[in-house]
DNA sequence: CTGAAAGCGCTTACAG
DNA sequence: CTGAAAGCGCTTACAG
């Protein structure tokens, strides 16, 4: 048995059959004119041979790769892991495959993915950004080589391209105002890295039900978080350290950032929620079954990955001429889940 | 401005320049001998212009494609992220690309997964099996064609690959160890699918550590479950409503599985770790906070997937001719993580 | 150091 | 219904 054994290719099996790579090839493809006699014998032989076709090639001809690449900051984020089964059971269908990559949440890898993604000839770039950096010529150069981009929850605005958002802001006033309407009244936000729009949205949110309660707006209760989990602990801690500490907590950023507050309350022998209520963002796993459950928002992380889908299928099918590259977006709201870290009785 | 405005080849950058493909080609691969001022100004105009290689063309010439495939069953657990992660940290400095793919523990989509894999001409594909099916010619199909298969942790002792696996007996024989050492005598066992070799090696290790302290086993304590966490719920209740209950359970499948009994505890008013111990595996980051905290496995995820990618590139170098596809086993030891749920005065 | 030419494995107008 | 030929965008022996 050769080592140097090459693949079979349609000329093998054009070759073996008396026919040529034409012939072959539509068969394989079984569509146009071909004789069902002379596509079972095809058939047949290339299974015999173990054929395999070779997309790399068939995908230059074509000028198309029937693939899509994604970009998020971390695929083991509940929110992220669930947008990406959203997608793929719609691809899964359409026979389309996927391109996976995480960021990591640096600015600098995310450059280094989208580009890799079009030299690969994607034929659509979905993508939530990272928390770092504020220069986006990556994403134009998407458009620039006539990939479809689709920007999902942490959209660049100025970037114009398809975007499926969650309404940030609405979700936030929601948790808020349930907050105010448990009773609590000193709540501190601990927002996200604010170069990235949703946080800066959920930070709108967090004044907008405060002021419609006429709530004081209290600038030591608002702290601005960043993506790494290991600086929280010391921005929790200053929070207590005030000398008119919180009574409630919106860990706006996410729900690790939730539980590190959860585990500072511990510590300090707080009871949640009698003395401190605890509202997290994006409905992590853990959320559910930690000790009280953490009020949280779900963002339909999976909806929200059919819809991308859907909407690349969608712009392919309709696509007129005339329209370049598709811009709309498409916003979906997030639902606040109650749990007992904000229930007590007012 | 053209709609179908087409990209930016080689051809095109020599046309501007007066020179050829090859010298063009030459230049971007900085290799070989071209004149510094020649490479300077290709570099120069093919930056100008935009231009981006076609990884496709470039790739079905060369015969390779510098990317690795990975197909695990969830994206989303932590350890297989972590394995994700290791890997991609070193094929990341290589400037390798990985494409990575879930089977969602289907054993159909698994083999979906692996075919699109071995027609795009991945390099190398790595892989952790599902939990469903006992066919595996898939597997023996990426061998055939010439891609170097490394499994991990899930492997299929038949298929004669490169392995990197954990020591899970091993692993297993120490927690149920420090169980009796707590003072735990009825020990129940919720065992992964049986199909899969690492889990029945758990459970090998389970029974050697009851038979090393010559406690009974109890056929009724030790049961099954499969990949799919709605059904935990059933088989934890089972266990609760013997006429002789366990007073420690070893949720030998996973952290989820373990978290399915914490809460069944909860809500049945036992305490843990007084009159239940838990202990899960795989050190999922929720165990770490859950209250009790949990006992649990951890895998060394990160390590695993570093030596994976480590023991693909060290094959790669040192192939010698003689040798096909490269056969080993690396076994890594995991390690137990001792937390509140099973520390009891005993 | 640079060029001309062949070829990687497909697909698809163009003929017949 | 099938074939001959060109071409997708590269790389790389072979010359010079």
């Amino acid at each position: 048995m050769d080592l140097k054994k090459k693949r079979v290719t349609i000329y093998d099996i054009a070759r073996a059959l008396n026919l040529t790579a034409s012939t072959v090839s539509r068969s394989l493809n079984n569509n146009s004119r071909i004789n069902e006699d002379t596509r079972k014998l095809v058939i047949a032989k290339a299974r015999e041979m173990n054929y395999r076709a070779n997309s790399l090639a068939s995908n230059l001809r074509k000028g198309k790769s029937q693939t899509i690449g994604i970009v998020v900051p971390r695929i083991n984020q509940n929110f992220f892991s669930n947008v990406i089964a959203g997608i793929e059971s719609i691809t899964n269908e359409k026979n389309y495959n996927l391109i996976i990559c995480q960021s990591n949440e640096s600015h600098e890898k995310e450059i280094k993915c989208v580009n890799t993604l079009i030299n690969q000839h994607v034929d659509c770039i979905v993508i939530s950004v990272s928390a770092e950096g504020d220069d986006y010529t990556h994403l134009q150069n998407v458009i620039d080589h006539q990939i479809q981009l689709i920007q999902f929850d942490r959209v660049v605005e100025k970037i114009e391209s398809l975007k499926v958002t969650n309404n940030n802001e609405e979700a936030s006033r929601e948790a808020v105002e349930h907050l105010i309407a448990s009773g609590y009244r000193r709540i501190a936000l601990l927002a996200g890295p604010q170069n990235l729009d949703i946080f800066r949205d959920r930070k709108a949110g967090y004044l907008k039900a405060l002021r419609a309660n006429k709530i004081t707006i209290a600038d030591e209760l608002i702290l601005d978080a960043d993506t790494n989990n290991e600086h929280d602990a010391e921005l929790i801690r200053r929070l207590f350290a005030l000398p008119n500490p919180p009574d409630a907590i919106f860990a706006s950023r996410d729900d690790f950032l939730a539980l590190g507050v959860l585990e500072a309350a511990n510590d300090l022998n707080l009871k949640v929620p009698e003395q401190l209520g605890i509202c997290g963002y994006s409905n992590e796993r853990f959320t559910r079954i930690t000790s009280p459950s953490i009020t949280t928002i779900d963002q339909f992380g999976v909806d929200m990955g059919k819809t991308i889908a859907q909407t690349y299928f969608d712009e392919l099918d309709g696509k007129d001429e005339e329209t370049a590259v598709a811009t709309k977006t498409i916003s979906i709201k997030p639902k606040l889940i109650v749990r007992s870290s904000t229930q007590r009785g007012k």
